[in-house]
DNA sequence: TGATCAATGCAACAATGTTGCAAATGTAGT
DNA sequence: ACTACATTTGCAACATTGTTGCATTGATCA
């Protein structure tokens, strides 16, 4: 078992993340967060951070890879988002709607094990 | 208004989709249908399908963009595919489920326009 | 403080998608 | 069938996104 270790990157990084409260795509938090290391070093804390189970990857509408701040799991956990997410056509934010949970009843003979669940349209603070 | 031509390129790609019934990668196409044309041909052809109503574009759970023949929606049509979509982890095939229609309720001021829904799990051909 | 192993930076590479431009081709009109 | 012309294609170049190897740096623990 490998163990992670608390570097700079790591920690403004998760910080970011946290505070924005949204889905980051890479760009976002190379650009926004005010920490400056290799774009490499962003890729490398993400899957570390998704691996620990404190952030997990979002896909937008467009195939645009985000990562959002887990709340409801913890690193031992399954990591099962069944959650919606919700992608402003707006202000093109991406958020988690914790709460939505989506009612499905799939055919005969399909075995369903996760779920990803995107809705477009207008956000709370954009209406 | 530009007028879509009947070329080799086109008319072979969209049999090939047509045909396979599942959404198809970019490489799935490039590799698997017999055509020999430029890389970016296939892309603009894809495109045009699109603009035209008879394909539409999918995001497969991990980000990968896909291509399905369109079945109930035409070229005026607004092109809402509230339909989900399924994603077999073993077959790693991605088909639409038209008859699927998910249920769901957003929190108030959020304004739903469109769904993306992709399920995955053991899809019936595998189970 | 020193040993050890994870994390970083850099360079190189791969995959995916876009754009400009000249040449080829489909379609409508005669 | 021929012509004119807009659409399509191929090619080259480029942009973006993500991965890998390797030497160096740095965090953690005894």
């Amino acid at each position: 078992m490998k163990q992670f270790r608390n570097t700079a990157a790591r920690t403004e990084i998760l910080r970011y993340i946290c505070e924005s409260g949204k889905a980051l795509s890479h760009p976002d938090i190379q650009e926004g967060s005010g920490i400056s290391c290799d774009r490499v070093t962003i890729y490398r804390v993400l899957n570390r951070l998704q691996e620990e189970g404190l952030v997990h990857k979002v896909i937008d509408i467009d195939g645009t890879v985000r990562y959002a701040a887990c709340h409801t799991c913890g690193a031992g956990n399954a990591h099962t988002h069944g959650h919606v997410h919700f992608s402003c056509s707006k202000c093109h934010s991406v958020t988690c709607l914790e709460r939505v949970q989506p009612e499905l009843r799939l055919p005969r003979k399909y075995k369903m094990q996760e779920v990803h669940f995107i809705v477009s349209g207008i956000c709370a603070a954009c209406s």
